[in-house]
DNA sequence: TCGTATCTTTGCGCGCCTCGCAAATTTTGG
DNA sequence: CCAAAATTTGCGAGGCGCGCAAAGATACGA
């Protein structure tokens, strides 16, 4: 990789994680492209070059690291069974940067997490790098399970429920009473998803 | 209701239908948010009274209708077994709409529908909108097996499944190989899920 | 029926956003 | 070291979302 495309994930990531900061600190109506920019050292004009939006920025680092998801799949042993192959995948890529460290997990920045999370804008662009995410996923399913994405509805019903699994642990672990670590919300949803849902 | 309410109501739907409309026609980005209120018989700054953007009048009536599942879940019968009733509340608010006309389904209808669900923006706010109606229905999932939405992923699981199989069902029904009516894929979709996801 | 209280619509205007364009700057590869 | 290619930047156009206050429509008791 030359200088200059390093250079360019460098200013992606800066100007990514710039937009989160800001946003956590001071709410999603706070902040303007122009701080964001600001804060990243390139110019108002240049983050439009690399995002569409404010919530795009927002959301690209979580977009990243969950197409990982569908990769790390395929890299998985054939013989491994599909479930298996899957939540191996899935913590290989996901869990770990969620719980260790990468930010202070004080109050104040769980608490601008949590508005951050609620503002309509934000809501939409998440769910659109999730489902993104979720669809590289069906694609990695079709290829492991001989299925087709375009024919049946299979893997898409897979990656479906796997990315129900992943917001459902989300939200308990962001809204839920009795505040258990994500890792263990996340195990427990794949089981339930993994054994068909039994009715409790 | 009184005449006020039903107005209002009237203007929301005349807002939501142009906006549907005129979107198909002409796509997403040629359409001006005075177009709508043009075609609705109202000022640029009333459809704002109403949306909050293009995007929502659009998925509005998505919107109004996806709610009703959860709706049309709380008034099934105690005894009916979960998923049976689940498959019956969808069938009975969701898949009907689809298929009986309610739009001349003429190929550049379809053509432009296809394009409307690629544009991001839309994509985006029409997730929000099937997220909310899935939240819902985790809310009457939870109501019905006496778990909690706040303490169980249970319900957050059953409802994230049954909206991948909508979601799937949408995804075949407009970009599958081998055509075929909705309902016939929705039904299927809800069979695989109920059945707990057997590999193929 | 009428008059007032309440809600809705509308025009105006501000500040922000996204993007096309072309000039300036930086990186690349020979 | 130079020319080609890519990137950054300023500028400006066109839209959008919303607060505000005036005007218009509806509700409802006297």
């Amino acid at each position: 990789m030359g200088l200059r495309e390093r250079k360019k994930e460098e200013t992606r990531i800066a100007l990514s994680w710039a937009a989160i900061k800001l946003t956590v600190e001071r709410g999603f109506d706070n902040v303007k492209v122009e701080d964001i920019a600001a804060e990243a050292g390139v110019s108002h004009r240049t983050f439009n070059n690399y995002f569409s939006s404010k919530g795009e920025a927002i959301t690209a680092r979580h977009f990243d690291r969950a197409v990982q998801i569908a990769e790390e799949l395929r890299s998985r042993p054939d013989g491994e069974p599909l479930w298996e192959a899957i939540t191996n995948a899935v913590f290989a890529r996901f869990a770990l940067g969620m719980q260790e460290g990468e930010r202070p997990a004080d109050e104040r920045w769980i608490a601008g997490v949590k508005l951050m999370t609620q503002h309509p804008e934000h809501r939409g662009e998440f769910l659109k790098a999730h489902m993104a995410a979720v669809d590289a996923l069906a694609a990695a399913v079709a290829e492991r399970t001989g299925t087709d994405t375009d024919r049946d509805l299979y893997p898409h019903l897979v990656a479906g429920a796997v990315g129900a699994a992943i917001l459902a642990a989300i939200h308990l672990w962001l809204h839920g009473d009795a505040p258990a670590p994500f890792e263990e919300l996340l195990r427990d949803a794949f089981g339930q998803v993994a054994a068909g849902l039994p009715t409790p």
